[in-house]
DNA sequence: TAAAAATACTCCATAGGTATTTTAT
DNA sequence: ATAAAATACCTATGGAGTATTTTTA
């Protein structure tokens, strides 16, 4: 089972019939019929009764219905994490800093405009008293 | 993007190599490597960078391999529940049940018996003063 | 009997296989 | 220099299209 069949099956569900949805999909009624068929096959479980009318959801069909939906939008999400970790947008960061370093009072104004900017980027800070910089270290903890 | 494209991006992280991937999904690695580029094309993100031992996760390839794995999790639990629900195992059933019918006092025990046997499906029991018939209608409300 | 789904087939596109080259350390 | 990934090219299988038949109420 691929996600394109979850869609084609929700569609269908959405619809009650499977030329309205096969329209929705810009595909047409016969493939979309077998596909539906497929995937009964595949899970081993009848998802609609054929009416004379279009076709109906079976109890079966209605858990899978509520279930598949759960799944794309987990998906959704999955991709829009994906891309502002690589936009930098998202993520952990953990800064390392000597206290007595020169810059060690402008930090936290400096950590708050940062937050600012990037809310979804958590920002630990971590004050150590060797090292062998007077700076600042940060790392990506992702 | 597909299931199967998740399943291989799994495979890759987990193994660290494409080439190890590969045999362990079954086929080759050029295709495989031509699939996790699809991905990344696709996406518009960097998921692994490239070594000379094999490859390692970006942040973001770690994002995506966290929320990916999450999603093939449900959707098995999507396929167990489906198939729980055909089998009458799980789901909701209303039992409505006129007070002075003679098997009213019969009941609760037999709804006891029931759940031993099917925990996953709740039962809800309605009680009636009128209706046209003296016995017991049990449906589905799934 | 009429509307919609299923079947039978043909065709195409995605993706997998094989051979080879490029890259990274 | 070497291990592994990328590229180039060919092939094949899943799925989409068209025409038609079957089913359901």
């Amino acid at each position: 089972m691929e996600l394109r069949h979850l869609r084609y099956f929700i569609a269908v569900a959405e619809e009650g019939h499977v030329t309205r949805a096969a329209e929705r999909l810009g595909m047409q009624q016969p493939p979309l019929s077998q596909r539906i068929k497929a995937m009964e096959r595949e899970l081993d479980v009848q998802l609609f009764h054929r009416r004379a009318r279009g076709v109906e959801l079976t109890d079966a069909g209605r858990a899978f219905f509520n279930n598949a939906r759960a799944v794309l939008a987990q998906l959704d999400h999955t991709f829009e994490t994906t891309r502002r970790t690589a936009r930098g947008e998202q993520g952990r960061i953990s800064i390392g800093i000597v206290p007595a370093s020169p810059f060690h009072p402008l930090v936290p104004q400096a950590i708050r405009a940062f937050r600012e900017s990037y809310p979804l980027v958590s920002v630990r800070l971590e004050e150590r008293l060797g090292g062998e910089t007077s700076g600042i270290a940060a790392k990506r903890t992702n």
